[in-house]
DNA sequence: TGCCAGGCCGGGT
DNA sequence: ACCCGGCATGGC
């Protein structure tokens, strides 16, 4: 008998708590570091964005106004780590001239902003994309927005629980259907689907669910 | 050594 | 509406 949806998507969330433990995500000390972290991991492994984000500190870059002022090419090279780091050094500079166009240089008044308000202007900026909107939303902001990754979308499909084809919108929203709107709750999980991905699903082809696999739900194992 | 990592954009079909 | 090449470093 299958399982619904439901039980499995919070089964599972269960299961990854169990055995990878609370994440306390997002690894940054302020919302703008998590913001600055936000893009410079775009397709990116985090240890690379760790340097560039230490860089920017010890250069005093770190803040709204510095990144306002600092030369675009001098960012760049303190980004360096990250990969891609002229394209985004421009993004980033993007970002920060939309918080003080639209906010005065405020991200207390940007993330008073309404939500959706606030997702589609940041959607709108080139250089950001959905997963990186959703990652400022909830990991900056504290918005109850859930994140959708590469990571997500493999191991849900290879669950039977999303369709190989899906795209960003109709995955998120399986995860809304299912899941109580709760921040912590969207933090720790997708958090958590990070570690799975990061801990295990280097092992190909099939053990990026291995901590699932065998799990009983109801009357059902995941396969 | 080659492949990949917490994407996104722009141009082409 | 998809599909693809480009963007780039550091770790294993």
């Amino acid at each position: 008998m299958a399982l619904s949806k439901e039980k499995a998507i919070n089964r599972i969330y269960d299961e990854l708590l169990r055995k990878f433990g609370s994440q306390h995500w997002w690894p940054g000390d302020s919302p703008l570091e998590i913001i600055v972290g936000a893009v410079l991991t775009q397709n990116t492994n985090w240890q690379n964005v760790e340097r560039a984000i230490v860089n920017l500190k010890k250069e005093k870059a770190l803040s709204l106004k510095a990144l306002k002022l600092i030369n675009i090419k001098r960012l760049a090279g303190l980004i360096r780590s990250s990969g891609y780091y002229n394209i985004k050094a421009k993004r980033l500079k993007n970002l920060i001239n939309f918080i003080f166009c639209e906010y005065s240089g405020s991200l207390k008044k940007m993330f008073d902003d309404s939500t959706e308000v606030l997702r589609e202007k940041l959607l709108a900026v080139n250089g950001i994309g959905k997963e990186t909107a959703d990652s400022i939303l909830l990991y900056g902001g504290g918005k109850p927005v859930f994140v959708v990754d590469a990571y997500t979308k493999r191991v849900f499909s290879r669950l039977g629980i999303v369709q190989k084809s899906s795209g960003y919108d109709e995955i998120q929203n399986i995860f809304y259907k299912n899941l109580k709107k709760d921040v912590r709750l969207y933090n720790e999980y997708h958090a958590l689907i990070v570690s799975l991905g990061k801990n295990i699903c280097k092992v190909k082809p099939a053990c990026e669910i291995c901590p699932l696999k065998g799990v009983t739900i109801g009357n059902c194992q995941l396969a």
